[in-house]
RNA sequence: UCCCCAGUAGCUCAGUUGGCAGAGCAGGUGGCUGUUAACCACCGCGUCCGUGGUUCGAGUCCGCGCUGGGGAGCCA
């Protein structure tokens, strides 16, 4: 049996190939006197190749017949292709049929909405645009590990199932073997007592107090897995189930964590940029016009720093109209983190240094007593992408913060232990993963960046 | 969870003051052609989201529900 090649290296090659199979799928057929044209695509890049099958094949009857969607196995030789649109086609000496595709096949040879797409999300990635989020997908995800491995990061699988009652951020989806009614215990006693694993417990909301405690005993590490939100929110920036980036890095502060922040997105910016640029070329023509700019921006350009305070003397300066009053103390909302990226500076911002009201209870206190050393990275188009801090390293002040923002301190006693040997400042932050596709790629709703989106109410394929 | 919009052929949509359900694409047949979102001709294609109501008559107006989308909140 001949070996596969990938469409992808044949288009790459600067020689012709006598003898080569490929094997894919129909996108479409047209046909000529003698002859019939095939475009075959097999996933490994946007672009197709032309397949020229001649009357002369033995099975010419069936190859006319060849619809979109169908399953071939090409042999044949790689020559220069007289026409115009193309350097490279197949002249074929065989073409194998697996399946043909019937003519109610879902995807026809047009633009079909994201929302229908949706509806067929177990087909969508045959199509361009979802070939080309996916390809992109995996290549972000792999460079994520080189670009940590290379600075000598560890990389920590952090727990999926957690029995910490709260970790700080949003609602938590429930884990059981118990059958619903199995919850009420009459005598009044903990009905997870019961339970799997004898506590009440959830899917994990972030994996960064687990990460903190291997970044106090291997320096810099990262998590990189999906997490869980159970939270009822209907947005195109939200889902239930989505994957984040979380370095976690010994004796470093925030304005370390912020450079690192920085160099980070710019780096994955960059290399998408380059080693995705056919599929990122799709997108800047077909999803976004001003995708390459957008990007190009983020490579070239420094970050904007500035601090809680200043982003709100701005917004209170501005002569913009907002539907949520600006005033020291309250969280700056969707439409004020707009304005700063999208209209005054027009680049990505980083807003550091919160009132220590409106931020979680392991953000390191400052100074002044009143802010904490937070920082969230806000890009154009997207919004928020990266939420970090300074952890607060001092156990006494942790213990107040907790106290303060009513926390149960007592399930937090091996997080309390790290603060009490060897304790050092440290930091670390949260980039998510598909708000960072959603920028590279111009996809406006994260459901079109994930695989199998599982959004409330929805959790089809 | 709140606010707004939408649901008509396999897909994308039009459908006027309430009066016989339409187009393009896809599919089928034939023609033409080193074509490339091919082209030309002909053919078929409907629970107008569901439900109740108003009306001589509802795709169209009203109530309720379902589904999808957008915005907000929550957040990454």
């Amino acid at each position: 049996m001949m070996n596969k090649t990938k469409i992808k290296r044949l288009l790459l090659s600067d020689t012709p190939i006598a003898s080569l199979q490929i094997r894919g799928w129909v996108r479409t057929r047209r046909d000529a006197k003698t002859f019939s044209f095939i475009e075959v695509n097999d996933g490994s890049c946007l672009s197709g190749i032309q397949v020229i099958a001649e009357d002369s094949l033995a099975n010419y009857e069936e190859v006319r017949r060849l619809s979109t969607g169908s399953a071939v196995a090409v042999s044949g030789e790689l020559r220069e292709s007289p026409g115009k649109a193309q350097k490279w086609e197949i002249l074929a000496t065989r073409i194998h049929i697996y399946q043909f595709a019937p003519e109610d096949y879902p995807l026809q040879k047009k633009r079909h909405t994201d929302e229908f797409l949706r509806s067929i999300g177990h087909l969508r990635p045959r199509t361009n645009k979802y070939g080309g989020v996916f390809r992109i997908r995996s290549e972000a995800a792999h460079e994520i590990h080189r670009f940590f491995h290379e600075r000598d990061f560890i990389y920590v699988h952090t727990p999926i199932l957690t029995g910490s009652d709260c970790e700080g951020a949003g609602e938590l989806f429930r884990a059981t073997t118990l059958e619903p009614g199995d919850h009420k215990e009459a005598d009044g006693k903990d009905p997870y007592a019961h339970d799997f694993f004898g506590q009440k417990t959830h899917l994990t909301v972030s994996g960064q107090l687990e990460a903190e405690m291997f970044a106090l005993a291997l320096g810099d590490v990262y998590t990189f897995g999906p997490t869980f939100r159970a939270e009822n929110s209907n947005t195109r920036r939200h889902a239930s189930e989505f994957w984040m980036v979380e370095p976690e890095m010994a004796f470093c502060d925030l304005a370390e964590n912020m450079a690192f922040a920085e160099a980070f997105v710019r780096h994955m910016v960059a290399h998408v940029l380059t080693r995705c640029e056919e599929d990122v070329g799709l997108f800047a023509r077909f999803v976004d016009k001003s995708l390459l700019d957008t990007l190009g921006n983020i490579v070239e350009k420094p970050f904007v720093r500035i601090s809680y305070q200043a982003a709100v003397d701005i917004l209170k300066k501005s002569t913009a109209t907002f539907s949520y009053e600006i005033s020291y103390g309250k969280d700056l909302q969707t439409e004020h983190e707009r304005y700063l990226a999208e209209t005054h500076f027009r680049q990505p911002v980083i807003v550091h240094d919160y009132p220590r009201q409106i931020k979680p209870f392991y953000m390191r206190v400052n100074d002044d007593e009143k802010t904490v050393a937070a920082m969230d990275v806000i890009v154009p188009g997207i919004g928020e992408i990266i939420g970090g801090s300074q952890r607060e390293e001092r156990a006494d002040v942790l213990e107040t913060r907790m106290a303060e923002t009513g926390m149960d301190d007592s399930s937090y006693w091996w997080y309390m232990d790290s603060r009490r040997y060897g304790s050092v400042p440290h930091s670390g932050f949260g980039l998510g993963f598909e708000r960072f596709l959603m920028l590279v790629t111009g996809v406006t709703n994260i459901r079109d960046v994930i695989p199998f989106p599982r959004t409330p109410g929805s959790i089809d394929f």
